[in-house]
DNA sequence: CAGGATATTGCAACCGATTGCACAATTTAT
DNA sequence: ATAAATTGTGCAATCGGTTGCAATATCCTG
């Protein structure tokens, strides 16, 4: 049978100094009522009996957790491992507690991690949407109860929730026309799911710049995949087999990229001579294949904090401005995988 | 103002039905006490009320929370993506909620984590050791209250604790033996802080494989550093410059692994047959990068499983079987980066 | 239909921290 | 020295779900 010691609460240390348990709770979390000297003893005492604060009790009382939740499609990118360092450096600078979870790309699951996350009262939710979901019902537990939520980088249309993105938009379309001004005329797209402002404002981005030098849109030049490594090794060989072939893709992101690369690479395919290649993310990668990536330069981390940011302050005052959408900078890193000789140095 | 909308109990739910607030707990978790149609009829109102359970006053009274804290260096490696992708499997389907926190390496922050995860009350812990911690003094809390701590990976000395890990020893033995076949003499080691098993073991290994094969070690040849890309590219700097030139490198993770390649082809070296390189974890980039990359591949998802099917083992019967090491197998994968087509035709 | 076995439900006391309000102690003012 | 003001502590109710045990309802057997 293996003793297990029970929990010291403030009643034990309020029995031990002869004070009463509100003293011992106001000290504790410096009340100004209370005798500094009594705040002194009050804490050693705590300390060495091994009290430690129950923050169930607390919360189930104060009805806040001081926690917040955030539920990303998955862990396995630098993006978001990036992303989530800058959240996790912003909540705890503020006091705040926070749970991760993944919907692993599926809108079932997201409702499963919500619903967990809701029961266990989370403060306020950080979310990027699966790739699947496509309506905001899930939302509706937080929303009937006025929980913040704010959502970053795969975001969705919804009244009054605040956003942190980039202008995903302008960035497929400088990807794309960079690609047209390198010389490409048949210029593959390789998506992920339309349902995501993420890729289907990229995708639009990609058409106008098309549209706008003059270029005819072909929809057989459009795929959409996974974003996986898998999705680009499979694109890349339908590029090589496609009858006029292609001279350059855009793709939504790194890993899909740099497996179009090794495909094409593999095929005997120059790059960027015969093809040139963008990717998005700028994922560290990036610059350590050969040739270089050109790609999409995204502030990850601070996306992040930007998102913290804006729900504790939200969660501070109920009545925060309601700045609805946070659009940060981006960046076109232009690298050998579609840098052509021709007619560009330094023009 | 905004309408808070207030909680909605098991309270209210007996009362709109007219019963105890007992029989609507023991309804909701199914308890065989209630009646098959109590039950329907409950399940039916507390949905339409929007009843939700909190787990709060749940966690509270029980001194149990069905959630299992995780503790790692950094999320931004595709291992622990993978590691934490098999934790969180096995522990949703088994009822758990998971929090999950970053030590960013440090001691310091790791004892942090572990003090919040304390007070939120985590039924258990998995951990893998930041770079820098060299005691256990912060784990006490958990053992004065008897709550299971697993190691995985970056593990640790420790009486009564279980861990889950691969051999380094062998793993760093067969890397460095490998590159001595393919003829290497000279070899580099750069590895991570000697306090984790993980880095000392394989060190360990590269001395043995050395000796095995009557080479002399040369302290000069070893390196340490944080095994981040910069830590890659400093070392290929250095093998570059020194007099008589390093002909391989074992180094203890992919990401230094493909900066030192990058960083050695950018200087004209060859790669393997000037010098051969081997790394650690089969990380995507290994397969990706050209030539490709020589490491040892290293069951992640599984590792996070297996920790956690541990755990929650322990959790059921606190007697289970003290297996104290979990051992995992582990694979060299040989790849073009260290393989010299010399004398090695199948042979 | 009695009498006990079995199936259902309710009572009430927890779990531990918080806080409005009342009361006590100490200081200041008159 | 006494009233008034200020400071410091304690009382007791509260947050919401759980559960041992008691109480009531239903079923079975002969």
């Amino acid at each position: 049978m293996i003793k297990t010691s029970r929990e010291v609460t403030i009643y034990d240390v309020a029995k031990a100094l002869n004070l009463s348990p509100s003293t011992v709770s106001r000290a504790l979390k410096d009340h100004p009522h209370i005798k500094q000297e009594t705040k002194r003893k009050i804490r050693s005492v705590a300390r060495e009996m091994g009290y430690r604060h129950n923050k169930f009790a607390s919360s189930l009382r104060l009805t806040k957790t001081q926690t917040i939740g955030v539920v990303v499609p998955r862990l396995n990118s630098y993006f978001m491992a990036a992303a989530i360092a800058g959240i996790e450096k912003i909540t705890s600078d503020n006091g705040y507690g926070l749970v991760i979870s993944q919907s692993q790309e599926s809108a079932r699951k997201e409702a499963a991690c919500i619903s967990t996350l809701f029961n266990s009262r989370v403060d306020g939710l950080l979310i990027s949407l699966a790739a699947d979901t496509d309506n905001l019902e899930h939302f509706n537990l937080l929303f009937s109860k006025n929980i913040p939520v704010i959502f970053f980088d795969r975001v969705s249309d919804c009244y009054n929730c605040m956003r942190v993105v980039i202008d995903n938009y302008r960035a497929g379309y400088e990807a794309t026309a960079h690609l047209v001004e390198q010389g490409c005329k048949r210029i593959v797209h390789l998506g992920g799911s339309l349902r995501r402002n993420v890729y289907s404002d990229r995708f639009a981005g990609y058409r106008q710049a098309l549209a706008d030098n003059g270029i005819a849109f072909d929809q057989r030049l459009v795929f959409s995949g996974d974003m996986s490594e898998l999705s680009g090794t499979v694109t890349a060989q339908k590029m090589i087999r496609m009858k006029p072939r292609p001279d350059g893709i855009f793709t939504s992101n790194d890993t899909s990229a740099v497996a179009v690369m090794v495909e094409l690479l593999d095929s005997g395919i120059r790059i960027p001579e015969d093809i040139a290649v963008a990717g998005f993310n700028n994922d560290p990668i990036s610059h350590l294949i050969t040739p270089n990536l050109t790609t999409i330069d995204y502030p990850a981390r601070e996306m992040g904090e930007i998102a913290a940011n804006a729900l504790i302050s939200k969660l501070g005052n109920s009545e925060s401005a309601s700045l609805s959408t946070i659009i940060l900078r981006h960046n076109l890193v232009v690298r050998s995988s579609s840098l052509r000789n021709i007619n560009n140095n330094k023009k």
